[in-house]
DNA sequence: CACTGGAAAATGCCGC
DNA sequence: GCGGCATTTTCCAGTG
């Protein structure tokens, strides 16, 4: 193999790796929310109206995130951008 | 509210609190992958040959896995389970 | 209803009287795998084996086809796409 | 390989080839009804409506044979079971 | 910006 | 009857 290709291949696995290594990661978590879901289900609680309630409330934070966007952008219009209150 | 209630509230707050916790910190991870695909891109690489490659080396992972669990499986129809080889 | 509605409806109602017919055809033929599942059954092979064997033999398919569809990856981005090999 | 082992060996291969063979066929048939989805896609309907109006429908049928078959749980509670009127 | 492909979630099924 | 597993469906990001 020539060099060049040699360093690209290097390089090639190096993203491999980090990017398998953040999969694992995430895995991980994925793994630990399922335990929390299990534990809530072993104290009683229904794992359906649980996930229910949490894709809820991911909802609201949302809708809140785009009315505060559509809020800077009402404020940046006015030329009262957030980050530079007297400019 | 009833002193039952308030304590079963809690604990259900406290298991959203939990799992929404999980779910951030798994966002976060999610951003790094996209970021590291981004930077793999900037350098020329093939974003999707490289999901390519990253997926067929976990498919590899599950074939072993597979294998493993289905060696098992016949080690167990014949009353050799791997845990109680002499029972 | 309008006229334009009602063409519009009758198309609506074909596609889900198709789709509805297929979902009946689809249903039978998962009974009828449930009916050979019981009959391996009741011939004494394991269920869960069986399934095994089964599923661990798709995913060989599977993996054939991945790496084949890898190999096309690398060739269209060596320029070497399989259906214009002197572009 | 011994001919108990032989026979019980090509029982299990025709048993996986007879599944094989049906999960084939349920595969190409929702195959097929992908492509009707797509097709009516193609013709301006929206595809996550459509299976939403499917699964209300199947929702529908499952109700109403779910009260059949209370009534007929009644009337055979009665001694009037549909199949067998002057038993 | 519509479409395809892949990940995540929900549902249903089987065995215990 | 329930828990675990497989399948199915839904959702979302990436791509052209």
């Amino acid at each position: 193999m020539s060099d060049v290709s040699a360093v690209a291949g290097d390089h090639l696995r190096s993203f491999i790796e980090r990017i398998e290594r953040l999969e694992e990661e995430k895995k991980t978590i994925a793994d630990d929310i399922k335990d929390v879901y299990a534990e809530a289900k072993g104290n009683g609680f229904d794992t359906k109206v649980l996930r229910k309630i949490i894709s809820i409330r991911k909802q609201d934070q949302n809708e809140r995130q785009e009315q505060e966007a559509i809020l800077d952008l009402y404020l940046q219009a006015l030329g009262m951008g957030p980050d530079m209150p007297d400019e």
